[in-house]
DNA sequence: AGCCGATTCCTCCTTCCGGCGGATGTGCCG
DNA sequence: CGGCACATCCGCCGGAAGGAGGAATCGGCT
């Protein structure tokens, strides 16, 4: 067995309470009697890589500690429940269940439940998105790690925690105008291509409905075509692809 | 850090059953008797963080050893340059100098360099052009850590490398219609949503050239209209937003 | 020389889009 | 109740987009 895999092997353990490692050994936070308990971490992101050179970097911190990996929303959820942490790194595009939703749901069990998005996007509807779900900070993966750090230390001492380009992003698209629900179909029907009257027949409403829609929608993202809108749209994020 | 007190630190909270890594004793039992030189790595990648953890979980093998961190594109030649490694993980986007373009320089000075592309990109374009600048190997993040261990191997070894997934994706792209130049910039500027005309001013053309191209580029992409086109070049990776 | 692909330009015609002006109903909230 | 936002629909019209088809130039390749 490498080396690696059997960390990783052990880190499960460490992931499951109420399990003892088979060798009996007592876990190392025993151990350490002057400093007090080290931070909780769980880490929620689809790529294997990230996951284990996040836990990797984190675990090298003195008062963090990995105790849970999860691969996808579903996980994530599960396994908070399990284990509890007291901080949870989330990303937001994930497989079953996504970083939004998945805040959502713990959210719902926690409200207090310090949850910080880790996420390659730097779009303002994804910030904005996240943080309404409940984040308490929300961080690109371009931050240093020492910032990471204090950002996982912050949210641990229930405080919340925003990189200032982030910030920017979120003034930028709070002064944004809001899209009506309906307005945000027919802005994804469109960044797919499809004409007014195929956007019509897909939401069962006339082309004259899809185009008084399509008017406002100009008008809120200040474009005056639909292949403006649809670049406005990817470039802020509004739009899945 | 030393890699002992590296292990030492990721096993605070797990025993490891049968082994005693900070005791000093070596435990590279499986390779010691044929053990020879570690595989030199270095690693390119625009985030602190994917560079650290990707650091840190390499440097857990006994057979290879991180020699260099790049931030950027020009970074990562500077460094191949003084450092030779045996092996470079790159990214492709990155500050100053994409990672293709970074490949590109780096393969003109040595044609053996083993490049491997280490990205979130699945658009067979991205694949396309990281193999045709000379990479050796392309994985996506989402790889498990040990089969990205073997692919270090394979190139250091001077084979090549592919997974299933990104294979699939080459050969699409391959079979798909190469579009022109021109073709290429038209479907950029069409993807930042400019008009015929917007078009034509911009590359010095009449509309009914715009018109004309536009009219080859819908036909190789399969499409009816400008906004299929955008929503498929966004999709492959065709174009930047 | 002949062929082919790329690029440039053109006409004719139809369809669609986008700007202009409305209208109606519904539900919410002070 | 009277506004307000939202969603649904309508006609009109000019201009943009898209389909069909042709044609000239240039460079490369056989």
């Amino acid at each position: 067995m490498t080396r690696a895999s059997l960390i990783a092997r052990l880190s499960r353990f460490a992931a499951m309470p109420g399990r003892k490692p088979s060798s009996g050994v007592p876990l190392e936070t025993e151990a350490s009697a002057t400093r007090s308990a080290p931070i909780r971490v769980l880490i929620a992101d689809d790529h294997p890589l990230v996951r284990r050179g996040l836990a990797a970097i984190i675990n090298m911190e003195e008062d963090a500690a990995v105790v849970g990996e999860a691969g996808d929303g579903e996980e994530a959820v599960m396994l908070w429940r399990r284990l509890r942490p007291d901080v949870t790194l989330m990303d937001l595009r994930m497989p079953k269940l996504d970083g939004v939703q998945a805040i959502k749901r713990i959210r719902a069990e926690d409200p207090a439940a310090g949850i910080i998005v880790v996420t390659t996007f730097d779009h303002d509807e994804d910030i904005y998105a996240g943080l309404r779900a409940g984040a308490k900070a929300y961080v690109l993966k371009d931050v240093q790690p020492e910032e990471l750090f204090g950002c996982i230390r912050a949210v641990h001492a229930g405080q919340a925690y925003l990189q200032p380009k982030v910030a920017a992003k979120l003034a930028q698209r709070v002064q944004e105008e809001p899209l009506t629900e309906r307005e945000e179909q027919i802005l994804q029907l469109l960044a797919e291509g499809r004409s007014n009257r195929a956007i019509g027949q897909a939401l069962f409403i006339t082309e004259s409905t899809v185009k008084s829609h399509m008017k406002s929608l100009f008008i809120k993202l200040d474009v005056t075509s639909r292949a403006e809108a649809i670049a406005l749209a990817a470039r802020r994020g509004l739009v899945k692809f």
